[in-house]
Formats: C-alpha cells, sequence, structure tokens
DNA sequence: AGCACGCCGACT
DNA sequence: GTCGGCGTGCTC
C-alpha cells in the first residue's frame, strides 16, 4: 500500500477537499484541499490562501459539493493551535448571517476579529529562587533574595521593579546559581471572579426576584427573562445573583451594555461582588490585549465578559448567561456593513446554546414589552427604589403659558427653580439633545439656509469651534461671515437652540455659576470620565448635556433636572419616536435623587397634553407602553408589522424615490413601499458606498427573505450596491 | 471585504 | 505624454 501522495508518475489521488467559510461576501463557503496528514475538523480555525493574500477562515459543516473544477483547489496553508468554533456557534452564525441577509463569510468575520490571538501566546520567561546563596552578598542582593523567600517564580523585570534594582543584579544572581529560568504560563487578563466574594446586598423584592433568576440558571435551559425596574431599584444587584449562580456551575457569562455604560464605575461594581473585574470588550480595546482577552474567552480561562454589542460573536467555551443591560438602548442596533440588534441576537444565541438570557431596562423596548406579554419572555418587575433613594418630583412647564424672555429658551420657571438649586449649594441639570450652537444658520437678508453640500441637511453652528458642521455626513466648514448667496455681511442668524447656546444664555443669568458643557463632540472618553467624576464630587453647579448624561453615572448632588426642549424627537418621522423620547426623558429625570436629596424634575413643552408628557410627570409608565402597544398595533408598526412595509432610503431623496418606482415594478404585490430621505437615513449610509437600503418589516420574517432574495436575483446591478436591514420582528425569530 | 484591472480628466 | 479617480469583477 502507498503511504505517498505522489506515486512514481506524478499522479495525485483525489484530494479531500472541506469547505471553508473564508471572511469575503460570497454566498456560500469556498473549497479547499486538505494536505496529507493534516486534522481538520468543522470549526476549525484556519489560514488559506485567496486570490493575492492568506486570510483566517473556519472550516464549515456539512459536505463539499465538488463543484469547484480541480485546477481552482488550493491547499489549506495550516491549522492554527486553537479551539474549534463550536457547533453551537456555527450554527448561531449561520443563523444570523441567514436572518440578516448578509453573506455568511461577514459574520464569520466579526467572530475572528483578533488577527494575531488565533495561536497560544507564547509562555513568559520567569525566574525561579533555587534557595542557593551567591558568594558575595550586597545590599542589593539581599533585597531580591528578601522577595523570593516564599520561592514562587518572577518575571525579571517585575522582580527588578519591586527591589528597586536593575536587571544585571538579577543577571548576576541567575548566573550565581541563584535563579533558574523557567517558563511560564502568560499571565490572566483578569482574576477568575469569586462567586461568594461578597454577600449580596438584596432587600425587599430584590430577594424574590434574584431567586427567580437563580432558579433559571439552575434549570440550565434557554428561557429569557425581562428584567425591569425604575433607576435605583437594583437590578444590577439582582443580575449579579444570576451571575453568580452561572459561575457556580462552572460556566462562562457575557454581559452586553451599550458602549457608554461601559464604565469604570460599573466594572468597580462587579469587583465589588465578585472580587475580580470582568474582562473588557469594545472598540478601543488596545490590540494586544483584544488578542489577550479574545483567546482567554475560547479556552474557557476568561470566566465573565462585560462587552459591548460586537462581543455577542466572541467564541466562548462554554457559556452558559448573556444579560442585556440598557437592553432597550438603539447603540444595539448595528447598521454597518452587517445589520443586527444585539438584543435580538443575544436571545437567538441563547436559544442555540439552550441556556436563560436576561434582558434589563428601566424602560423596555416596546418590542421586549410585547413579547413578555405574549408570554415568550417572562416579566420580572422591581416596583421600587432601595436606600434613601426618592423620586425626583416631576413638573411639565408649559412653554405657551411661561414662554422664555425673547432671544432665550429657558422660561422663568426654570431659571428659578436653577436659582434656587444653586443658593442650596445643589447641583442643576439641564438636559437638550442636540450638540452646538444652533441647528440652522440662515441670512436674514436673502432667506438662506446653510445646507450641507453632500447630503443636503441643515449645517449645525459650533461656535466653540467656530464651524458648521453637518451631523449626518460629518461635512465640516469655518463659519462663514457673509452670506454665500448674497454677499452681506452680519446678516447671518442663528436658528433654535444646542447646548452651547444654552450655556451662554446660563451664563448670562448665573454668571458666578461655574457652568460646564458635556457634549460627545467637545471631549474624548477620557476628559469625560474626568470630568463626571469632578461633577460629582461637585466641581460644577450648573451641568449642560446632550444625551451622554442620560446614562448611567450618578451625580449625588444634582437635585434640579430641567428639560429644555422635551419636544425634540417627537417631531421626525421615526416610527420609535414617542418610545425614544419616553425612554430618554425618563431616564434623564432619573438623574436626580438618588441620594436622599429633594429633588425636582422641570419639563419645558410646547404639548403638554401629550401622551409621553403625560406618561413622564404621572409617573406611570404602564400607560405609556399600553398605548403605544395600541398605537404600533394599528399603525402595524415594529412589532406587529403585518403588511410588508419597505423603506428605501438613498443619498438623495430623488434617488431613493427611482429607487423604490423600480422596486414597485420588480415586486407590484408588496405592499407599503415608503420612501426616505438622507436626514433620516443613518451615518452609516450616506458615508459608505452604499446607495440604498431596505428595511423590512414583516410579520412572517421568511417570506420577506425570500421577496428580497427574489428581487435582489431580478436586479443584478443593483445586489453589488444593496443593504438591508431586517427591522426585528420579535415572532419571526423565537 | 480587499485587490487588480480598466477607462477618462488635470498635471509633474 | 503620465497620475489617479472609482466602477466592475473575482477570489475555492
Amino acid at each position: 500500500m502507498k503511504s505517498d501522495s505522489t506515486d512514481l508518475f506524478g499522479e495525485r489521488p483525489p484530494a479531500r477537499t472541506v469547505p471553508v467559510m473564508v471572511p469575503v461576501p460570497t454566498p456560500a463557503p469556498y473549497s479547499y484541499a486538505v494536505p496529507e496528514g493534516m486534522a481538520v475538523e468543522p470549526g476549525s480555525i484556519v489560514k488559506v490562501p485567496l486570490g493575492p493574500r492568506f486570510v483566517a477562515g473556519v472550516v464549515w459543516d456539512g459536505g463539499d459539493d465538488g463543484k469547484v473544477e480541480r485546477k481552482k483547489l488550493r491547499p489549506i496553508d495550516t491549522v492554527f493551535d486553537c479551539p474549534p468554533l463550536s457547533k453551537e456557534m456555527r450554527e448561531f452564525l449561520d443563523w444570523v448571517a441567514g436572518y440578516t441577509l448578509t453573506p455568511p463569510g461577514l459574520v464569520v468575520r466579526m467572530a475572528l476579529r483578533a488577527p494575531a490571538a488565533f495561536d497560544p501566546e507564547p509562555m513568559v520567561e520567569g525566574l525561579r529562587p533555587t534557595g542557593h546563596r551567591p558568594e558575595r552578598m550586597t545590599p542589593a542582593r539581599e533585597r531580591v533574595l528578601a522577595l523570593t523567600e516564599d520561592g514562587l517564580p518572577w518575571t525579571r523585570s517585575g522582580l527588578a521593579h519591586a527591589a528597586g534594582t536593575s536587571s544585571s543584579v538579577i543577571d548576576g544572581l541567575l548566573a550565581q546559581g541563584s535563579f533558574e529560568t523557567v517558563f511560564l504560563p502568560p499571565p490572566p487578563v483578569v482574576a477568575a471572579p469569586d462567586p461568594d466574594h461578597a454577600a449580596p446586598r438584596l432587600e425587599g423584592p430584590q430577594t424574590e426576584t434574584a431567586a427567580a433568576l437563580v432558579e433559571g440558571v439552575r434549570a440550565g435551559r434557554f428561557g429569557v427573562s425581562l428584567l425591569e425596574g425604575i433607576t435605583g431599584s437594583g437590578k444590577t444587584e439582582v443580575y449579579f445573583e444570576a451571575i453568580a449562580e452561572t459561575l457556580r456551575a462552572g460556566r462562562q457569562v457575557l454581559i452586553l451594555l451599550p458602549e457608554i455604560a461601559l464604565t469604570a464605575s460599573f466594572l468597580e461594581r462587579f469587583q465589588d461582588r465578585f472580587g475580580a473585574k470582568p474582562a473588557e470588550w469594545h472598540s478601543d480595546l488596545a490590540p494586544r490585549t483584544r488578542e489577550k482577552v479574545w483567546r482567554q474567552v475560547t479556552t474557557g480561562q476568561v470566566r465573565v465578559v462585560a462587552g459591548a454589542r460586537s462581543a455577542l460573536f466572541l467564541p466562548f467555551e462554554n457559556l452558559g448567561l448573556i444579560v442585556v443591560d440598557e437592553e432597550h438602548d438603539p447603540a444595539y442596533k448595528q447598521e454597518d456593513r452587517v445589520f443586527y440588534n444585539a438584543r435580538d441576537m443575544a436571545v437567538v444565541r441563547a436559544r442555540i446554546g439552550d441556556f436563560p438570557a436576561v434582558l434589563v431596562s428601566a424602560t423596555p423596548s416596546v418590542e421586549s414589552r410585547v413579547n413578555a406579554d405574549l408570554g415568550r419572555y417572562r416579566k420580572l418587575h422591581l416596583p421600587t427604589r432601595y436606600g434613601d433613594a426618592a423620586l425626583p418630583d416631576l413638573h411639565l412647564v408649559d412653554m405657551r403659558r411661561h414662554p422664555p424672555a425673547r432671544g432665550g429658551f429657558l422660561s422663568p420657571v426654570l431659571l428659578r427653580g436653577i436659582a434656587k438649586t444653586i443658593e442650596k449649594e445643589e447641583q442643576a441639570l439641564l438636559f437638550l439633545n442636540r450638540r452646538g450652537y444652533a441647528p440652522l444658520t440662515l441670512c436674514r437678508v436673502c432667506g438662506h439656509r446653510f445646507q450641507c453640500p453632500q447630503c443636503s441637511s441643515w449645517l449645525v453652528e459650533h461656535r466653540f469651534r467656530g464651524q458648521i458642521q453637518c451631523h449626518h455626513c460629518g461635512y465640516a466648514e469655518r463659519t462663514p461671515e457673509a452670506c454665500p448667496e448674497c454677499g452681506t455681511f452680519d446678516h447671518l442668524a442663528a436658528c433654535g437652540p444646542g447646548v452651547e447656546r444654552i450655556a451662554e444664555e446660563v451664563e448670562r443669568h448665573f454668571p458666578d455659576a461655574r457652568t460646564i458643557v458635556l457634549s460627545s463632540d467637545l471631549m474624548g472618553v477620557k476628559r469625560l470620565r474626568l470630568e463626571l467624576e469632578a461633577i460629582a464630587r461637585g466641581e460644577a453647579d450648573i451641568v449642560i448635556g446632550t444625551q451622554l448624561v442620560a446614562k448611567g453615572h450618578n451625580f449625588p448632588l444634582m437635585s434640579l433636572v430641567g428639560v429644555v426642549d422635551a419636544d425634540l424627537g417627537l417631531a421626525n418621522g421615526d416610527p420609535r419616536a414617542a418610545e425614544r423620547t419616553f425612554q430618554l426623558l425618563y431616564q434623564v429625570t432619573g438623574r436626580a435623587g438618588r441620594s436622599g436629596l429633594k429633588s425636582h424634575g422641570l419639563i419645558q413643552t410646547y404639548q403638554p397634553l401629550h401622551p409621553v408628557m403625560q406618561a413622564i410627570v404621572s409617573g406611570d409608565p404602564e400607560a405609556f407602553y399600553e398605548r403605544e402597544i395600541g398605537e404600533r398595533e394599528k399603525a402595524l408598526l415594529p412589532p406587529f408589522g403585518r403588511l410588508a412595509s419597505v423603506i428605501v432610503s438613498a443619498d438623495s431623496r430623488a434617488e431613493a424615490e427611482a429607487h423604490a418606482r423600480g422596486l414597485r415594478q420588480a415586486a407590484p404585490r408588496v405592499e407599503g413601499i415608503s420612501v426616505l430621505g438622507p436626514a433620516e437615513a443613518p451615518l452609516a449610509m450616506i458615508r459608505g458606498r452604499h446607495r440604498f437600503r431596505l428595511l423590512v418589516h414583516g410579520r412572517r420574517g421568511s417570506d420577506m427573505q425570500a421577496f428580497i432574495r427574489t428581487m435582489l436575483a431580478n436586479g443584478p446591478k443593483e445586489r453589488a450596491s444593496l443593504q438591508v436591514q431586517l427591522d426585528i420582528d420579535p415572532q419571526s425569530f423565537l
């Protein structure tokens, strides 16, 4: 019997081939030859040649279709020394690709986003004391040997540093035989969390709720819980108990957080309970750390990951629980390349892995509420704040009856509130979800409005920077002094307020107060963290902030929250406008009153009778949800879309119209095709090369997928430039 | 997604 | 006469 792969005449026996999912947008895996003697299995991470380069791919399931010409076949280069992707993970990636209509290779790519992590981390060189005394003793040598009396190994630089010597002292001791070189396993990125490190501090309804979650973990089966409770009701402590139980069962945990909520204070709370921090996973992780975390997640060394949405694609060794905190947060939606909602994909991941998922929010998404009402999710409710935290006293300020002074945006009612607050040496927070100085600039002489040359939305003046900017595509120019249309100087008028303009008004009224503006464009993440800490220490009197002040951070001295324009965001065409506004107002007014201070909220609105405003002041979220769910059902919006509705959006409204016409022709039976202009389209679309996208709402997701596939097949020219997003219908994925 | 190839406008 | 824009096509 021959064992050679080649016989005497150079004839090759047919090579074994396997499907390999490569990180490119092909509809199916590619076939590769397996070299003689190479062991691969489904899930193996392999290095394969692809065109002119090498890429990392994953050996996929099923046999090879054998349709590739022999001469095209190329061999797998190497198999990485790395645990293969589990069957579960492969199934999950396939499922996500199918559901989001993304080529599977691009979904797989998300699971391999740690370039150099596929080979084991190198062993670290260490020094172990032998107990042998050197012939000559010096003070430096004494110090080193004193540190190593316990016999444990050290790294060379660590030991030199700890003993306050240079590494040449260590080298001398090594040469004398006082140390021997050993190889140590690479250090873990985080210490192992201990489920019993600190006793949980639970009271009242927290106890039962935690017990319910723990019971779910013990059962070890798929199930979704929606943990709902107002700010300060102790939701985190409650789901920490589910995490503890999962750790006791020896399984890994994933905590998803919106990127902005992944703060030092969250990590510290975790550490207080479990004695160690979770591993972090987010976009601005240092590459080296990123690789270590990825590696140690696949090997199971990392037990808990706290991460942004992309952490969902980490190949865990033995995942046993996913917690989605702030589950309503729009940041869970990715609308770039692969379109998905991490909240819903987390539920799918849990279903495939047959373990529990916990969705957590003070203001759940309407979708999750509907799923809970239908009994798909188990509803867990924490009704009260604990400790001495009281809910703020909320009032609407009817702007028709209490209008601001000419040229201002703050009503006398709110100004009086601020004055009283700072008199008491407490803090006031003014919330306005609009960056910059003014959202629109026009010429008082000819009426010219400054518009973005790239995408035609209004240009926003940023006075601190002396620029006018487009918030959709990032276009910016210096603020001109003259009207570009009629050439008149000094007649440009700023229309409407942004945070910078509110700051100006506040400084006019309270020149002696310490005022600070918090806006994502004015500072990086680090600066922001420092500012937030300074504010918490009481180093500001009046804080003016955009959306970012609504999240997570606690301000113990904050006793007044003023909402400058509560109506903002209700008027755009977003089907979730009311829901978003409700969530935002609820969360931002909840920032006050966390430490027993008597606190107030003043909400400026021109629509005091609007259901969102009524729900906010009545402190009755139930009424809001009930009404909103009814409205959605009537309007056939998510999560109740019964008609197929397709939204086409492009670089210009005219272009979107043209695409929509084509679509109506291609699919005459599809109802509800509507068109969005660029202002409503996300940043990613305009920046990217893709010309338009479809948003699909459908009760029967599979029907919609079939329709889109047909459409793609009919329009070869459009195929290359098409992006599809399924807006999740919760009934189609469970 | 990358990368090469290829066909039309402003410049060393 | 070339450099370089991005449209089109291909990768087992």
